[in-house]
DNA sequence: TCCGTAGTTCGATATTATTGAACTATTGAA
DNA sequence: TTCAATAGTTCAATAATATCGAACTACGGA
């Protein structure tokens, strides 16, 4: 049985964030986190045939580690969730202007 | 002759600032170089001997590459300092707002 | 000219990321 | 039930990156 560990709201750290969105897979997942306003499978989230599974297991890993991302099972599959309130309640702001770059920058 | 590499503004990536600050030694020193207003040597903006010079210099070489220090070599030591401008023109308020949590972070 | 200082570069090691293979858990169909 | 398929994790090996100490460069001052 997989039983995922989360960090509290007060745990999520400034360097945790930035070192989970500094890769450009974790913030494009993020960034369809964001979009779906819902839940979102992991393979949902990044569509990505050229990279390993279990990449992509370590990437959603290290984003719930920063706090980023809850995920709970719900059947055959994962179902990940941005944790905005968390993150806006922490550092209020941060991550709606970080995504903002990210969209300018890939043909905003 | 050491002759440094720095990116034109418009070279700024966001994963590249990200990567470069999410790293704590290195927001350190861009914290410090902020606070400065002007030039800093490496070891005057990282005062931290528990630290090998080589690895201090190699995070200053991220920092450079990143677009968010300048280094220019002024007798003995480097002279560094941030690019607040070209950071603001491509990011607007991003430095700052990291840098307002970094600092509630560490007894605002 | 020689020494001290500030940083870089280099080669080796330590840490981290990526991968494919094996495994777990669940669903759905025979 | 049992079997195959799906989604994702875990593991062990390799690839990539970070850190370190030592050697080196460049400059300034005695």
């Amino acid at each position: 049985m997989v039983q995922f560990v989360h960090p509290s709201r007060d745990d999520i750290t400034l360097t945790g964030v930035l070192e989970a969105l500094s890769d450009p897979m974790r913030l494009r997942i993020v960034r369809a986190l964001v979009a779906q306003q819902g839940c979102l499978s992991c393979t949902e989230a990044a569509p990505c045939p050229d990279m390993a599974k279990s990449t992509l297991s370590n990437h959603f890993r290290i984003l719930r580690q920063a706090g980023l991302v809850m995920t709970s099972k719900k059947g055959v599959e994962h179902r990940n969730v941005i944790r905005l309130d968390d993150i806006e309640a922490r550092f209020p702001g941060l991550l709606k202007m970080i995504l903002g770059f990210y969209d300018a920058e890939n043909q905003g």
